[in-house]
Formats: structure tokens, sequence, C-alpha cells
DNA sequence: GTGAAATCGTAAGCAAGGCTTACAATATAC
DNA sequence: GTATATTGTAAGCCTTGCTTACGATTTCAC
């Protein structure tokens, strides 16, 4: 049993793969001259499946801050990209959706990140790919749950305190 | 064939993962006490299998730039865990080692790597998770592969202009 | 009904993890 | 010996996230 940590262990190579990816996905992006980073592009594609939620929900479900959702969206309507319109239900709230321009962008990051997988994936076959894709599912799901512990952890402590 | 780009794709899938599992990491690291980041923490992981090896080494394997390596190590000195030593082969280069002060530090981390990629991967079995990582890996080396024929690319393209 | 509490979005500012461009010191090739 | 390549560093930027604080609503308890 080997005392050292592994530089190749699974959180790790995790971890590289993901800012490989990332990177990759920005130089693509970049050189199809779509105008986005990553992360706005994901926001875009998450809002075009969510057509017409509020902000909070569009944010849970990619599992992050409203806030962070926030800046994400700022950015994307100063491009003509999205719409904040306000909830006739709840003035509070207001509902998202994409504009007529984002559609061509849309089908253009799909076309990108289509080609860019498959040369990422290749030497792996469709049958084991779904699989690994499945499993990498689970573990998200498990670090969903994971974190909605810690924050009730932390909320028991701050408020028994 | 839906012409909707898919949230659920595998690489928005995969940066969720990495997103997640660097932020969980982080809180067990710091709930632990150890008083690094995620980041340093690989770094001194890396450096301690490869104990000696001068800087632009150790950026290539870690696949980062140098400088994004330096400013890992100028912390990491900071906190006593490292040593640069000059190279009496080449002065130009130092050579990098962990210090005593280190291996307590570097089994608390294995210890937390350990302990949650097991909360993680709870409901994989064993093999499974060797298969998955042994995927990952490959992963890796396409996207390495990848960052080298790009680079190469834009070399070619600066040269030849 | 009304007053307290929760909820939605926003403002502002910070941290981590990356990058690039420019440069000084040293090595190497011719 | 002079030109070129390599090592590490300085400085400053970007992206992606977070937190804390706040105003405007809405909802709930009474």
């Amino acid at each position: 049993m080997s005392s050292r940590p592994d530089p190749d262990a699974l959180g790790f190579v995790l971890i590289d793969v993901a800012r490989m990816l990332r990177s990759a996905f920005e130089r693509r992006i970049a050189s199809a001259g779509l105008g986005l980073t990553p992360g706005e592009a994901r926001t875009l594609v998450r809002i075009a499946s969510l057509e017409g939620s509020r902000q909070f929900d569009i944010a849970r479900r990619m599992g992050i801050e409203p806030m962070t959702l926030s800046t994400y969206l700022d950015r994307l309507q100063s491009l003509g990209l999205i719409e904040r319109r306000p909830d006739p239900a709840d003035r509070r709230a207001k509902l998202i959706f994409t504009t007529p321009a984002a559609s061509a962008l849309i089908t253009g990051i799909r076309t990108e990140q289509l080609d860019l997988m498959q040369q990422v994936t290749s030497g792996i076959g469709a049958d084991e790919l779904a699989q690994i894709h499945g499993r990498l599912k689970l573990l998200r799901a498990n670090l969903s749950a994971l974190e909605e512990d810690d924050a009730a952890l932390t909320l028991a402590r701050e408020t028994g305190r």
C-alpha cells in the first residue's frame, strides 16, 4: 500500500480532462468565430432547453449560484442572444427566452461540440461510451447530494451556534 | 435527429463533474485544516512523485504552462513545503524538492482524496471503476495530442505568414 | 388586513486557476 | 565569439465561480 498519492488518481484525471476539454472547446469556438466563452455557450444551450424559465430555476438546473448565472445573462443579453421578460405571475421574477439571433449560434455550438467529442473519444466504442456517460451522470448525482449534505451541515452549525 | 444541443452531453457532464469535484475537494481540505487550494495540492502531489525535477519538466507533466506552475511554487515555498535548489549542472535551472514538513500534508491529502472518491463513486463496482479510469486516461491522451496539433498549426500559421 | 419573513434578482468585490507577452540570465551551436 | 535557444520570472489579463449585502416583491401568520 503506497503512502504516496497518485497524480493519476481518478479525481485528478477527471479534473485534467475537464480543463483540457474546456480549453479545446474554447479554441474551437474561437476559430469558428462564435464569440462566446465555454461558460456562455453552456448557459445558452441550457436556456434553449428550458425556454421561458426563471433565473432561479435555470441556476439550480445548472448547479451554480443565481448570481453567477446573472453575470452570464448580462453578457448574453448584451450580445442580443437572450431576453429577460417580466413574469406576469410574479413581479419579482424574470423569464428568460432566447432570441431568433441565437438559433444559428446554438446550431453552431452543437456542431463544434459533436466534432470535438468525436475527436476526443476516438478509440472508444459507442456502447462503451454510453456506459461511461451514464456513470458520469451517476457521479454528478452523487456530488449533487454531497453538496446538499454539506450545505445542510453548515446551516445547522450556524443556526445551532 | 434533434437540432438542439443536449445540456447533458458527455462534454458538459464532464465539466460539471470536474467543477463539483473541485469544490467538494476544496471543502474537505478546508475542513481538514490543510490550508491548501486544490491546485496547490495537485502540484504538491505531483512534485512528490517527481522529486528533484526541474520546473519545466513538472509543468509539462502537469500539462500547464511553466508560468502557472511558478506561481504555485511561490505559494508552496512560502508555506515551507518545497525548496528550489539551483541545478549544479545548469545554472539557469532550479530543482524542486519537497521538505520534511510536506510529508504529513501529503498523507493528509491522500486520505481526504480517498475518502471523497469513495463517497462520490458509491454505487459503482471496483472493476467498472477501473474501466472508467482507464477510459478517462485515454480521453486525456487524446486531448493532449489535440493540443499539440493545434499548437503546431498555430506555429505553422505564424511562421508561414 | 397588516407586519414579519421569505424569495427573486442585482451590485460589488474577491479567489482560484489558468493564460500571454516581455525579459534577464545562462547555455549551446556554429 | 557571436547568434540563438532555453529556464525561470514579472506583470497583468481572462474566465468561472463564490459571498455578502440590498431593494423590490410576495407570502404567510396572526
